[in-house]
DNA sequence: GTCTATAAGGGGATAGAC
DNA sequence: GTCTATCCCCTTATAGAC
């Protein structure tokens, strides 16, 4: 095989085929010999760039959700909007939640789940509410939207897969009542 | 080593140990070799009468909720019980719960949780409601429950364990909501 | 910067004696 | 029914040549 490009597209062939295979398969049944070949390059070489399997799984494993959507959004639609932003494709935000939940049996990766799960699901329901119980609010309302992934992608509750619009809809409105402070 | 007591009590105790280990550590963080020891039994022993390992995990980490509780509760306090049924620590729900979501990566053992999903939450609620709806709210509301358990156990959301008392009743009062039909 | 070769360990599972 | 001994595969990770 020919020697490839510079390092710097070796680390990011090898990074694009990590984040993807973790992704599909998650931790546990991801060799790194199945990363390297992917990326078309030395098996070796995955542990040279990234020390080792875990560190390149956390590497990879991040999320930073796009809260754009949620900032001009009248406070009363907020539910629905947010269970829109997080079923929203664009950013796998399911696939690598789901590697998170699945590996968190490591404790390093349990540590990673909980800083996705505040990062990107109780803080940015948390930013937009105050009151006495508005963290506690915020927390529920982010457990509910783990239970949502929870049953889409990890139970495979296919019967809850109606329309997408049903489902922002109703699952929207349970949010925007557990956001919004009781009379 | 004395030979130990009959062949019935040592699959009790390859049982009790592999339960145990794998409520406690999950199926990849547990050897074979690990459950033979707790066990105080031979290796060989443990996949002689389970077959594998896999067998043995599958064989252990079943759910029978208790639905009595369940039976005589009016039904607009339904919610609060049935947050409060899953949330007794007598069967440890949770923690078979939590290592079935934890190996759901392997295909059999996502089918064993996809029918611990149905028959432990989905099918209880299911039973108390009627209307169109029915079955969509029945799944939301179980989906909310897991919701909560991934909150509390996978992620380790201590933030969200106040008292047991209020936690039963907020959430009770989110799965209330579900399952009563929209006026 | 990339490769070959291999170390070093752990895993599940089995054969066959007792 | 239980044991000892071991097979065999797969894993991550490293050493050192090119």
């Amino acid at each position: 095989m020919a020697t490839r490009a510079s390092g710097r597209s070796t680390r990011e062939a090898i990074r694009a085929a990590a984040s993807r295979l973790f992704r599909e398969r998650g931790y546990a049944r991801t060799p790194v010999r199945d990363i390297a070949a992917l990326a078309e390059v030395n098996p070796a070489l995955v542990i040279r760039y990234f020390g080792s399997k875990e560190e390149l799984f956390l590497e990879t494993m991040r999320l930073t959700i796009d809260d754009e959507p949620l900032l001009d959004v009248p406070i009363d639609r907020f539910g629905e909007r947010f269970v829109d932003v997080v079923l929203s494709s664009e950013q796998d935000i399911r696939d690598v939640h789901l590697a998170l939940v699945r590996g968190s049996g490591e404790e390093r990766i349990a540590e990673r789940l909980r800083e996705v799960h505040e990062d990107s699901l109780v803080a940015p329901l948390r930013a937009r509410l105050s009151g006495v119980d508005a963290d506690l609010r915020a927390r529920m309302a982010a457990a509910v939207v783990g239970g949502l992934l929870y049953s889409l992608w990890i139970v495979g509750d296919h019967a809850l897969e109606s329309e997408r619009d049903v489902l922002v809809r109703r699952y929207g409105a349970i949010v925007q009542d557990i956001i919004t402070p009781e009379t």
